[in-house]
DNA sequence: AATAGAAATGAGAATCTTGATCATCGAGCC
DNA sequence: GGCTCGATGATCAAGATTCTCATTTCTATT
């Protein structure tokens, strides 16, 4: 991620943009509340309020740099923005996200949005289950 | 819906669980907010609590009475739980709910999971776009 | 029908997440 | 360097949902 994507969305270089952005981009889990992202910031030295942290979030997604997604918690996860659409699959247990894509399913729900008279603009789809991570708590032995 | 489906979650039959159960089953959307069944209470003159109405979707929803579901708004919106899984649509103009059942996705949302070794517990996908309901602001004259 | 015990309710406080306000600060431009 | 406007930080505010606790209401039992 470059500041010239920053000035290409007319936002400005700023401290608070480019940590963040560092952050998200070098996450493993690459899917980031706004309150994890704070607290990086805080453990890294960094004086950013939480209030930036949600104003700077918003403004790079709708500048097109993040996408914000809800997966069944209370809080919105964000990530970077990269090549096309995937949808996601989060373990119940250890919380651990994956992402897919199906081109059958996207076909299906097109298919199944004409058939009810939607031009269908976007959708949402979150599968739960139990990963088979050795780390994951609830992995049979 | 039966006082005696209430007795067999272990709830007692109390006039707000009636009343909310009577404003589900006559519901024309068939999906509403907390806030919504609220309001309808207070129209027919009963005088319940909001704290009530979620505590009271809360306990049927943990006895497998009602499903809530979040459509991209703030409020979570809970409807009577029929014969089976379905997933749905809502137009982004005039906020219709539509539902809808794909074998297809379902099956691909099986093979994806396992594919990535989660064996998948539960799903939740939402179609959005535009209706065709001659009743919609948006739709095309 | 009266009663006791347990569960449910109502009112309001509390919590959690996110956005708004406003005075101060700093990035970009001359 | 200095100007100007956007950005920040601190705090407050809003909306949704849950919690607390005193009071009421079921329900089973007498
Ligand atoms: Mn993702
Ligand atoms: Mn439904
Ligand atoms: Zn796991
Ligand atoms: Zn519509």
């Amino acid at each position: 991620m470059e500041t010239s994507d920053l000035k290409k969305a007319g936002l400005k270089v700023t401290l608070p943009r480019m940590k963040i952005l560092e952050i998200l981009e070098n996450s493993e889990t690459r899917h980031l509340t706004a309150e994890a992202i704070y607290r990086e910031l805080l453990d890294s030295g960094e004086e950013i309020g939480l209030a930036t942290v949600y104003r700077v979030l918003t403004q790079f997604e709708a500048a097109g740099l993040v996408c914000r997604l809800h997966l069944e918690g209370n809080q919105a996860v964000f990530e970077l923005e990269r090549g096309g659409h995937h949808d996601h699959i989060v373990c119940n247990q250890c919380g651990r996200v994956e992402e897919f894509f199906d081109e059958t399913i996207e076909n299906r729900q097109r298919e199944v949005a004409r058939q009810h008279g939607f031009s269908i603009k976007d959708h949402a789809l979150v599968l739960y289950g139990d990963c088979s991570d050795s780390a994951c708590p609830h992995r049979p032995v």
